[in-house]
DNA sequence: TTTTTTATTTGTAATAATTCCAAATAAGAA
DNA sequence: TTCTTATTTGGAATTATTACAAATAAAAAA
């Protein structure tokens, strides 16, 4: 299974880049994001996990995708006050959140927009990373 | 004082259109937020607030912020896993979130650009509100 | 390959932010 | 002024996340 290769070998490459070690429970969490792309909650991710390795923890489910946060191959979304979502897409892009069905919608936008918003940035202001995140109804 | 009137007009006319209750703890906590545009947490806002009205619960803030936020008068700011922030600017602008200090910065933006955004939403997709979060330093 | 080192996992306890609840209070309508 | 009921209050409960210490397992060294 190719793309299951690059995977591998993607999560290699960005875990030793930290130093840090490549273990089976980074490789299923990291899988686990790949394979459905939903923006789960840890606890989902948990619930997931478990099915095909039971005896992992929800603090090793925690622990790894704060390790795929680090390594820059997963990022992180926040809706008001509901719990962190994990999102595997690393294109830029936004985040639409339905209202009605609570489901989480990558948009991706014109790269030039987001350029712009970097230059519209008062002098001083050195800009690390966006998050745009919308509200609304889908349908 | 003209300002402490306007603020009461609003904050009435905001209330009344909801149809709940104009009380001392909501206006309490409405100037609070528009005097300090710090974009505090709740439980900063619970400190200022016990200075001039020490019987207030934390439960009263959470309370009256809610109200606020419902009433449109008063924004919700989510950084990351922090606790919520809050800030009564209603002109369409992103939040700036320094690394280095905590603080954080609104920074006014188009209303092309906030328009644009919305134009690049695929079919189906209304859009209720936007929040622009940026990461990174000042200075 | 075996040993060694130490990062990682695991289960549980602790914490932080927020919400829930039921009794007391106080808007504002009558 | 009285009455109704929304709001406030204090504290308990909940939820999401983090902290901790012992057990495990990468991967470097022998």
């Amino acid at each position: 299974m190719i793309s299951r290769d690059n995977r591998k070998t993607r999560l290699r490459d960005a875990i030793s880049q930290k130093g840090m070690r490549y273990t089976r429970q980074r490789e299923h969490i990291f899988n686990i994001l790949l394979d459905k792309r939903d923006h789960p909650t840890a606890d989902e991710v948990f619930l997931r996990a478990r099915g095909s390795m039971p005896r992992m923890s929800l603090a090793t489910v925690y622990n790894c995708l704060d390790t795929l946060v680090a390594c820059g191959l997963v990022r992180q979304v926040h809706f008001e006050r509901e719990s962190t979502r994990y999102c595997p897409n690393l294109s830029e892009h936004a985040h639409f959140h339905c209202q009605k069905s609570g489901r989480v919608y990558d948009v991706e936008l014109d790269t030039d927009l987001l350029d712009d918003i970097q230059g519209q940035l008062p002098d001083g202001f050195q800009m690390d990373g966006m998050e745009i995140l919308i509200r609304g109804k889908v349908g």
